[in-house]
DNA sequence: CTTGACCTTCTAGTCACTGGAACCTTTATA
DNA sequence: TATAAAGGTTCCAGTGACTAGAAGGTCAAG
């Protein structure tokens, strides 16, 4: 299969593709022209790849996943922990978000937005 | 004052107060020896600057912030519209976050974590 | 007079792509 | 068969918002 016809079954740009053989997550052979080659282990890598970043892991917990996806000896508690310390920091970018919109939203209420210059957002945000 | 004080002050980081003059965010002065010279109206600025990044506010948003800031003839419906829309990207950004956690987290808890190399987060990722 | 703390500029790195240029290969059509 | 469109290739540069580090100038204290 050509990159053309992986982005299309994977959902990933070609681009990303060419990025994620760039930094050594896949490795797909080539054609006597140049023309990468993807094999259905390229494709299920790559889809697995999808996912987990759908997640929000980052490429180096990618890698990790991606390792321990291949080495059949693995222990799944190494898995679990390496999912539970991204599913903590989920939670806490959720936490600062929700603290973030909490502050804002009372800006948002308590502002006017009328043709008047007077702001409760201008004045929450200069000073305390 | 200078920078290690406005610095100090404001709590943001000497290499930050440096990169929004170099964006043009401020413009403090500059005394004989070339060290930058900070006035009132700039530790106002950068204070503010502060608090609208701690927010989210992207550094355009806060360009604009600012501008409606110093325009005493704002209408404060403007700052509200630009409040109420990084308001919705940061409603938007916890919904994809609490997806993600949904998701991860029932991975999480469908695996033993144990010594056993079967893992229903590996398998979870590998296909739908 | 030297030490250390402070300041300056500049370059380059972060993360995960993404856009674009310049060029080559394959496939479809006139 | 000529050619054009649609694919593929590489490489370079840009994104956002800093941050690290190097190389050097300045200032206050002992």
């Amino acid at each position: 299969m050509n990159i053309g016809q992986i982005a299309t079954q994977t959902g990933l740009p070609a681009k990303t593709i060419r990025y994620y053989e760039d930094i050594g997550l896949i490795q797909p052979g080539r054609d006597a022209n140049g023309y990468r080659i993807f094999a259905e282990t390229d494709a299920h890598k790559l889809a697995f790849l999808g996912r987990a970043r759908a997640l929000g892991f980052s490429i180096e917990e990618c890698r990790k996943l991606l390792a321990l996806y291949e080495d059949k000896d693995r222990a799944s508690s190494d898995v679990k922990a390496l999912a539970k310390g991204h599913l903590s920091d989920i939670e806490e970018k959720i936490r600062q978000l929700e603290d973030m919109r909490a502050t804002l939203s009372n800006l948002v209420e308590a502002c006017a937005g009328d043709h008047r210059p007077d702001c409760p957002i201008l004045t929450g945000l200069s000073r305390d």
